[in-house]
DNA sequence: ATCCCTGCAAATTCTTTGCAAGTTT
DNA sequence: AAACTTGCAAAGAATTTGCAGGGAT
């Protein structure tokens, strides 16, 4: 965690690796809510240590199967989700090369997938 | 408007298509805010409303490119979208069936991609 | 006629802000 | 030492709730 806030160029504060934690650990629950609900650092401190880590493009936002947007540590790779058992598989393909067209410059984009994994649909 | 209601067993209401038709109109600017300040329905029925359709599939909920939540009425299509223009083109390939792996049943998914078109570039 | 929808006002919850003191580089 | 980060308290926004009346089927 804290190379990642060494390679964004920002100073490594135990708030910060505090809150990076949580939202690692939260995974797809990792909303406001339950962030606010897994720690003692102020509030006003984690609202303005999210805004920085998305500004920074540390995190990023995305939506849950309950409609929540949620915060996720940044990196280039997208999942399968299964929403009963919340399992997350990565998915080893990214199809967004063969998705260009008419010169448009991808900067980013995501991929979302959510269902019901072997296990739970055994059960 | 009227259909979409009829398909999801939602009674007819001048408020819920009037709401409809702005989250249609504002596209990817139908945030709570924007909408609340399209309309002179009452907020807590905006609210309610959009709940409500939410529950029942009517619309689904995305992020822009500021991080912002937004509405969007369902429907199986995916769109590269310009942050500049805020312009919408659909994609015509879905590489989704693709993805499958391991007994797993996709029951919702989308793709999100953002960059800039060639108009905006040329600029 | 029944059940659901709506507006209003008030309560509650969430988010932002200014400032002084404390940390990081 | 300079520049940024933090907690606190208070202000400001956003969201939810109860209720009585209105509307859809």
């Amino acid at each position: 965690m804290k190379e990642l806030l060494k390679q964004h160029n920002l100073k490594i504060t135990n708030n910060r690796l505090e809150i990076l934690d949580i939202i690692k650990e939260l995974d797809l629950d990792a909303t406001i809510k339950n962030i606010l609900t897994k720690t003692k650092i102020d509030k006003s401190t984690v609202y303005r240590t999210i805004e920085t880590l998305l500004k920074n493009n540390v995190i990023e936002t995305s939506i849950n199967h309950k409609n929540e947007l949620y915060y996720q540590i940044k990196e280039h790779k997208h999942y399968i989700k299964c929403i009963k058992c919340h399992d997350k598989q990565e998915i080893d393909i990214c199809p967004v090369e063969t998705i260009e067209k008419n010169g448009f410059k991808i900067i980013s984009h995501k991929i979302e997938i959510d269902g019901i994994c072997n296990k739970c649909t055994e059960k």
